[in-house]
DNA sequence: CGTTTCATCTTTACAATGGCAAGATTAGAG
DNA sequence: CTCTAATCTTGCCATTGTAAAGATGAAACG
């Protein structure tokens, strides 16, 4: 029973709202990015968004969540593809960076602290689903046990956990991010894959082999 | 001879531009950033930066390569601190992160290539002799010999090369871009501090270590 | 069923912005 | 000294985010 035409009241307004942000996003980059063009696309006046997200701030932050949650499916599918250990640290890797390229207005407001509502939960979950999957990850290399979203808080009190995780997802945020900003030097295609499956084979090696002992 | 009151003619406006647009980034940010605030401070009419920098993406550019120098200063002066090739890796990790907390803003500018106008000379060659810096580090914890900043292109087709610095560079960045956005878990300084050093021990570890033989 | 409440959405208004165009000023070349 | 061209100003426009006040109707309540 959804108006879709013409009724005062939209009905799943939020839903559209974001829908449309997330398009806006995608097409026009976040300098074309605005407040009333979404409320454009979502049929409504320009004044309609404030009372579901407040602000710019707000709104953005909505959009940022769902952009971890894309990467969250993202690191999950990339990890299943991979056969073994050894193919598993890299996979995440280019999963990471390939949601950076596909998303990559998205990857840049989810990464600005001084435009999100830090406050948010909703960001602050999807954020730390995330850093889940990314911690399991490293606890796989590590041969340890897995963890829940709600054991994060907890595992990120052992130092040597955290140290790999550091290591880890530092490597690959850091390569998703330059790479998208266009900071490598230009390389071929192959090279740069040879060079970024090396990395990672070799990080992830050092990551297993030094797992407990070398961290003091 | 400059003309500090009321002249028609300014005589140095594109330095107070820079200087004046170097001060709003760092006092109001990115959010608080605009054309017209930086036209103000120097004291001239809002349509006067754009005989100088064409539009806004022009103007960020220079102040992008203004941070880039400072950056490149502050990655050599923090190198020049440390004692030996084991505390230098770290040291340049913890200049660059400094960096970042020092400029947020400018960080957050620099790496933003839809934002920046790319084909501007001054920015690339800015940006290229921090790189230069960094490569160095790499090179020197590998026991070869460093390369200037025209070196630079010819270097980085040097595959096993191009590995190492790929794993420094991103180890680097990422954390001081992860720090800065605040996504690691909130835990204690001294915490932060021995998980820092460890990691990068470890990895100049593995850079020195696995120098030439082991990327395939 | 009728009334009332209140979240939802619209309209109107305002100050600010980036960019453009036309004009004023003057430095410097000739 | 003259004149050209660079530099800077003024005025303008469409657009933006936010606030305030009014319109609408879904749903709770009697």
């Amino acid at each position: 029973m959804q108006a879709k035409k013409a009724a005062y009241h939209h009905g799943s307004l939020k839903k559209s709202l974001l829908a449309a942000g997330d398009a806006v996003l995608m097409e026009k980059g976040f300098k074309g990015f605005t407040f009333r063009e979404c409320a454009r696309r979502a049929g409504v006046s320009h004044a309609a968004p404030k009372h579901h997200f407040g602000d710019v701030t707000g709104f953005l932050s909505a959009l940022a969540a769902i952009g971890f949650d894309r990467l969250t499916k993202a690191l999950i599918a990339g990890i299943r593809k991979a056969k073994d250990l050894d193919e598993e640290f890299l996979a995440t890797t280019r999963a990471y960076s390939k949601f950076a390229e596909d998303y990559p207005e998205h990857f840049r407001i989810m990464f600005r602290d001084d435009l999100l509502a830090t406050e948010s939960v909703e960001l602050g979950l999807a954020a730390r689903r995330t850093l889940t999957e990314l911690t399991n990850v490293i606890l796989r290399q590590r041969g340890e046990r897995e963890i829940s979203v709600g054991e994060l808080k907890d595992y990120t009190k052992a130092e040597d956990v955290l140290g790999d995780i550091v290591l880890g997802w530092c490597h690959i945020h850091g390569f998703a991010h330059l790479k998208l900003e266009h900071q490598f030097p230009v390389v071929s295609k192959s090279m740069e894959k040879r060079v970024i499956k090396a990395s990672s084979a070799r990080l992830a090696q050092l990551i297993r082999r030094d797992a407990i002992p070398n961290l003091r």
